[in-house]
DNA sequence: ACCCAAAGGAAATATTCATTCCAAATAAAC
DNA sequence: GTTTATTTGGAATGAATATTTCCTTTGGGT
């Protein structure tokens, strides 16, 4: 009989990886092949069966077995419920905001749940605060762009380029402006007047935002804009504003709620771009 | 034989829940009861048998076939396929995310309202799952770097983004790595040994970053990571990783729970750098 | 109260799948 | 170069599990 490991084999996943890890180069080829794998594709070893695992792999089914008992698991089967298990985002279907709600009550706080804590309440405003027509509003001036330039700097840049990344895959034809270095001047020449600026912009605001908003308004170019306040430069009366406000904890500002805003506005816009594409082509 | 539906049937999850929203009331008793069970616990039925299942459900297990048959599926293997679709994260094209969206659009909820809930439950549920101290031994490693190094793609790339400009802020010296047109083998030769990999990586988690920890491992330089489950293959035991996964809104996933870990991580890490900093001046 | 149709339960059946076994191949030892 | 141990592939086996069948129960309509 081949040597089988006799002492107990790791219950965890988080276990199993370091076992790999130190036990690799003593493994026949094979089974080193199964363990890159299962490394690499966890989710595969949870959810397939044996054949159709060794086969993507690249092995016999009786290599799958194998590795799982030269590690001291009785069978693959055995190994595979470790995998599931850690599939699991389970433990809490039923009171799970309460829990974390006294929990935050009483004791004393964390960083984290000081932020997580700011974040929920950032978020629970945003949805108080924004009205569902006038993002409505918003998506349509963007969906009928015959292109969407984004445009903001410093804490408001990962906006940019969620909201570039998520309009594209959904088929929004979008250019970042940020990046680009030509002047203001240049680059509000490059919108025509059916494009569409997407400026984003927080306090204190950059000037150069500012100053884009400022030339597209006066060439008559659609603005739509996602900022912290009513009173932001960049929010005026013949633009589309967004107002999002951020809740900070001793001076720090998250972006989990903005982050929010950003993906109702880009799949928004999404949802009413497809609508009008199926009107062109009926 | 009982009536079957006979048009095809969903093929992805976020299909079927609305249909069962809609054919709730149709259905015979148990089959209800199966049901709810069903879209209270989706991963008890992409991981048991039959038998598990409709054991804690409280029926027999031909009500769970009854259930797969009257939905439209073969069996209930046919459907416990698509159940085990949707935990794979295996994203569905953008397209039909759309379609599904407008499909479930009827039922009331806004936009903005959906995707809130969504994030304050993202939100909620990083603040249960994240260890403390887990977070603290993370921002330890980023302090003591010589430099941080930060590395992702596609939807993780407002998060370096934020990081970035988080940390310079604090004073902590770091590199976005993923901008730059080298190949993996010459980014992995800029970190040296008292360098740190900041890699975050969400599914289907990218060849690029993934390689780049593999390498960095090798090399015995620390890496922090960040991503969405421990099965990720960039979560691996000699590194650090914090673990955030986003609830999503018929197929979209926000950002709003990892912005809010990654501010966490900064701040710890600025926190952190000023005692040292401390120490090393008295 | 009776009948009929729909629903539910329990056990038989069929299928799928993990596991085992053995022979062939490969690598190691002498 | 021969022998011995280890590894490997493929088919046979047997266990696990989904599915079907049949019979009982329930409930609504007359």
């Amino acid at each position: 009989m081949t040597k089988v490991i006799q002492v107990a084999p790791p219950r965890v996943f988080s276990e199993l990886k370091p076992w790999l890890q130190d036990h690799y180069q003593d493994l026949p080829k094979r089974l080193q092949s199964v363990a890159v794998f299962a490394m690499h594709n966890p989710e595969v070893i949870a959810l397939n069966t044996v054949a159709s695992i060794s086969d993507q792999v690249g092995v016999t089914p009786s290599a799958m077995v194998r590795f799982a008992k030269s590690i001291g698991y009785q069978g693959f089967s055995d190994m595979q419920t470790v995998f599931q298990e850690s599939m699991r985002h389970m433990p809490q279907p039923y009171a799970e905001r309460l829990n974390s709600m006294q929990r935050s009550a009483g004791r004393e706080q964390t960083v984290l749940s000081q932020f997580t804590q700011a974040a929920a309440e950032s978020i629970a405003r945003l949805e108080q605060n924004v009205a569902e027509s006038a993002l409505l509003r918003a998506s349509e001036q963007l969906a009928q762009a015959r292109m969407v330039y984004i445009a903001g700097q410093g804490r408001a840049e990962p906006v940019v380029t969620y909201l570039h990344y998520t309009l594209v895959k959904l088929g929004v034809q979008s250019v970042i402006l940020s990046g680009m270095h030509h002047s203001m001047a240049d680059k509000a020449r490059m919108l025509k007047t059916d494009d569409v600026l997407l400026a984003i912009s927080f306090s204190p605001y950059t000037a150069n935002t500012r100053e884009l908003v400022d030339i597209c308004l006066l060439n008559k170019t659609k603005v739509v804009a996602l900022t912290d306040s009513t009173l932001s430069p960049i929010a005026r009366a013949d633009d589309y504003h967004l107002e999002v406000l951020e809740e900070e904890v001793s001076g720090f500002r998250g972006l989990s709620a903005t982050m929010c805003l950003a993906l109702c506005l880009a799949v928004e816009t999404g949802r009413v771009r497809a609508e009008l594409d199926e009107k062109l082509n009926a």
